[in-house]
DNA sequence: GCAAAAGTGTTTTGAGTACACCCATGC
DNA sequence: GCATGGGTGTACTCAAAACACTTTTGC
């Protein structure tokens, strides 16, 4: 039996947050097919590259982020024949997430809120698809990780922490409460015995990230939002 | 710049609950490379077909599971450069859940305790880490999706569902909190009206799977398993 | 009757929610 | 002083944990 060999690709859901949206790297399509559309930054992989090799190498060439700390995880693999109309791709996609940062130098390649993209403006391929699986992923993620710090600066507050949940989320957590749970959770948050008052009032600690994957328990999004 | 090409697979993780062990098939290698080390059931996806096609179709041929209903989920993709000596390969692993079934005809393809997999016998690629991975999943999904049925025949009782948890978990649970939870769970069981006293003792109420995926608020694992 | 397993009730504990209240800064 | 956001205390609610107890079968 002939084995039969075919193209694949790594494409990127590169999530932030910024001027209150939640924003994804979107590339701005100039060729067809699917010309003037847009589509997740991403490329072929080479055939002596790990598949997280690629990820990284595509997020510093083609999403413009070269030298970002940022988390990277697998999210999924999208391979039905005809989600490319030029050649058979299997396509491992991404999901990066990353602390507001300036977009990248290119044109083509920019930071836009989720929302937009998903309801308003034309994907190409099932790249829809794909930043839908990536968003969910990102916010049931922040249920039970530690990963909303990775939306976050190097240094932040307790109350920029939680911004990150309500905007990914959606919905309005209650300060105090938050700021009990967080504070209160083994490894989440580590003082720096630092404060700042860029947020205006009383001066806020700053924290860096602790080295705890897992949250337990479990910061759960309100009832409704589910 | 030309694209390179390479082959792909989707390989299974089929796990059951069998003989108070969690189980998954294994394929026992006749040939090199690898020949007499255990391997996951797998193969080369066709170039018209979807992944989860694929995954259905192995399901049927290699691990001679044609035609019976179970779980099946895509689980991770693994494509280091090196994982198949023979050439590069990259693999999509699919997850199944299954009821306890008769073996394959096949005398190569046979149920084994996961635990015997990973700890004593000798492993083919990186086949032992994509059990690993395909068994994580399947004990993380117990706690908040209503999954454990997938494991159990399609009338079973109480006790039945909880016996899954604990031998997947390998903890034990308090029968009489766990019945209240399990029934009390909005659409995971559907009384049948019928009951049975296979167990012996009192007889017990016989439970169909309900429709809910999620299990709200989840099933947590007794910490010290984590 | 007795063993075994199913199923219910009750008490205790811990975490989530709501909200009153105080604290430390800029202006 | 006053506005603004940071942070603490406390009462209420609800679900999980622990376990005593009753029910219904087989033998």
């Amino acid at each position: 039996m002939s084995v039969p060999r075919l193209a694949v690709t790594v494409d990127l859901v590169v999530l932030t947050v910024r001027e209150q949206r939640l924003s994804a790297l979107m590339w701005r399509r100039d060729r067809a097919p699917y010309a003037g559309a847009w589509s997740l930054p991403g490329g072929f992989i080479q055939l002596d590259e790990d598949l997280p090799a690629a990820a990284s190498r595509l997020m510093a060439d083609r999403a413009g982020l070269a030298g970002v700390p940022l988390h990277l995880e697998q999210l999924a693999t999208y391979g039905y024949p005809d989600r490319d109309p030029r050649q058979r791709v299997v396509s491992v996609a991404y999901l990066g997430l990353a602390p507001d940062l300036p977009a990248s130098s290119r044109a083509q390649v920019l930071w836009t809120a989720v929302d937009d993209l998903v309801h308003r403006d034309t994907a190409a391929f099932d790249h829809r698809r794909i930043l839908g699986d990536g968003v969910e992923r990102a916010r049931a993620k922040l249920e039970y990780t530690s990963l909303a710090a990775a939306f976050c600066p190097p240094e932040f507050t307790v109350a920029e922490l939680r911004r990150v949940y309500e905007i990914v989320w959606g919905t309005a957590l209650d300060p105090r409460n938050f700021h009990r749970k967080v504070t209160g959770a083994d490894g989440f948050l580590v003082p720096t015995g630092r404060t700042t008052t860029r947020d205006g009032g009383r001066p806020a600690r700053l924290y860096t990230r602790g080295g705890a994957e897992h949250l337990r328990p479990p910061m759960l999004r309100p009832a409704p939002a589910r």
